[in-house]
DNA sequence: CTACAACTTCAAGTAAGCTTTAAGTCAAGA
DNA sequence: TCTTGACTTAAAGCTTACTTGAAGTTGTAG
């Protein structure tokens, strides 16, 4: 695959996957006559990288993940901290997402924001 | 309240407010001999401000979120629309967040991302 | 009166995450 | 052979979201 059938099917753009590539979170490709030749396996790579910056992962610390799925059966120390601290962020996204949609739909049936804020729990933690 | 109070106790710097306030996003406080003298009203919207961010709202959006809370009573089509969409946004944030938390959770048992990653469903929707 | 902390403005700097531009290479088709 | 389109590089540019720096003002405490 080319680069830009690679594109194509992941709907990255071309100058987005030579830069993963530069900062070291996409492995270096086979090239032919200079241009960079991909097999099948880049697309779930790619599919990772969309669905780790999905969740708030830096493209430094996909570069950590990519690594632990490149060398085949480690699962450095580093990367061990990385998810463990990673799946408590994620448990506090997923509480703040499910209240911040709960107060938007309040705020959608009631038509206003402020007797849904002055009513929201989740606003009226400051000392 | 000072700005430094109100940096203190919402734990968002004294710059960071002051540029909130330069783009529309916090409302302009009252004066005394030309320094910011802010209510308590402050700290909620703070609050709404760094709720906001934490689920991905741009500060260009919450102005718009912010703006519903102001206009009291009022919650324009503009700001339902933008409430519609992060509904939805946030659902898939929530089926993103639990699923990559379940990758992370497979792969610190297994204690390899790539045995993890070929038996995820969450990688495999490519054509 | 002076010193000091906390504020003020405005402009410039920073970091992340790409995109865009310019100039060049390569293989295939007319 | 020439053109075309997809590629290559390096460097510069852009947006977001602030932070930092410089220079000045204000009220209080010694």
């Amino acid at each position: 695959m080319t680069i830009g059938e690679v594109a194509r099917r992941s709907s990255i753009s071309a100058s987005a996957i030579r830069y993963y590539e530069s900062i070291g979170v996409l492995p270096k490709p086979n090239r032919v006559s200079g241009r960079r030749v991909y097999n099948e396996a880049i697309l779930p790579l790619l599919g990772l990288v969309q669905y780790s910056k999905g969740v708030g992962f830096s493209v430094k610390q996909i570069r950590t993940l990519i690594a632990g799925v490149e060398s085949h059966g480690r699962f450095s120390t580093a990367l061990q901290k990385l998810a463990r601290n990673k799946i408590i962020q994620l448990d506090e996204m997923i509480v703040q997402a499910a209240q911040m949609k709960a107060l938007l739909e309040d705020a959608l049936e009631c038509r206003c924001l402020t007797a849904t804020m002055c009513g929201s729990r989740i606003l009226q933690r400051h000392d």
